[in-house]
DNA sequence: CTCGTCGGAGAGCGAACGTTCTCCGACACC
DNA sequence: GGTGTCGGAGAACGTTCGCTCTCCGACGAG
């Protein structure tokens, strides 16, 4: 097993492992049984716990928004892809090891002690929000909807977290279809 | 001190400290020191420290709502109601310790491995709702707006968080009256 | 075969955790 | 004053944490 594998292996095994039970609540000695990394190398790839915990959050970021713009982007510019935002969040809260938002959760055990932590789940919802502009943009709209359709995905993500429910994506959903709808239609 | 007091300060400083750093993050000896209260008698209080968290939970639901809704309810019922439940949150989010919605933070924290903190914030959410609904009812507003309306204000909690900033509360704000616009006129 | 180098397995380290126990001084009762 | 009871202070317990170290077998070079 050479050095960019075992990084795989404890990047999957601290993803999972950190996203379903949370960061504190896992031991560097159970990433490194998941994982099948000796701990030597673990320490080479990763100095420190918190080393690790950038890492999964800094590759989660990068996949999660490539597998929504993945998703939006195959839907025609405007409102539809708009829309087709909170579809994806649809498919995501009813998968069967949906635990929140990484990020949040990270935020919320993280957050007050661990800065670099807190940057990058700033970061991450910054481009998110970014990405929400943009198509917002593409699709004429003005970027004073930004914010609603913005905080209507982020409560959607904690409420599907909190009540186990994904169907509130369709709700959010909806409520961005109406906000949209009253604005001034757009050009496209 | 009597029980009923050493009760009050074991909680006045776990509330303070879990909010502040978190819940894992808080050791009992850390409790023990800023309440002042014996560890023995912590003991026989709060027979372990997830009793602690729970109680820790119930009272800060108890007290949320009982400030949210002293606020609000002083407004005249109707769509001036509702709005205000914003201005209350950017009172909230502008305070100088401000680090979240405490039940979203120990959901993330807790929600996978404590079944009765989960549970806590389940309820204190639900009530939430509750009251929301309640308000859309007193405006004469359809229930149709509920899911909206709570979910920008849960948006709103969980950005206000990460960002730092109050100002998401006024656009929360300008979208949930834009909503209200939107809809058929209410009665009141 | 011999030797040197490497990495894996896991014991070991000091600190911190939640929890319990020991000690001792304060005070009520006789 | 003597005695019993209580609670506070904090030492101590066993476990677990993040992290380091030791040992040993595998393997390539000569």
């Amino acid at each position: 097993m050479d050095q960019a594998e075992a990084r795989t292996r404890l990047l999957d095994a601290a993803e999972r492992l950190f996203y379903e039970r949370g960061i504190q609540a896992v031991g560097v000695d159970q990433i490194r049984t998941a994982s099948g990394v000796s701990l030597k190398r673990l320490y080479q790839v990763f100095p420190s716990k918190s080393d690790l915990v950038l890492a999964y959050l800094q590759r989660r970021d990068t996949r999660w928004l490539a597998s929504l713009t993945g998703y939006a982007d195959a839907r025609p510019a405007g409102d539809e892809r708009i829309l087709a935002v909170f579809d994806w969040l649809h498919a995501w809260f009813g998968e069967p090891d949906f635990r929140g938002c990484a990020f949040v959760n990270a935020f919320g055990e993280l957050g007050a002690t661990d800065p670099a932590a807190a940057e990058a789940v700033r970061a991450h919802k910054g481009a998110l929000r970014d990405y929400l502009g943009g198509l917002l943009r593409l699709a004429g709209r003005p970027q004073s909807l930004l914010d609603p359709v913005f905080l209507l995905a982020e409560g959607a993500m904690t409420t599907a977290a909190i009540t186990g429910s994904p169907e509130v994506a369709l709700r959010a959903r909806d409520a961005a279809a109406a906000l949209l709808a009253s604005a001034a239609p757009a050009a496209a």
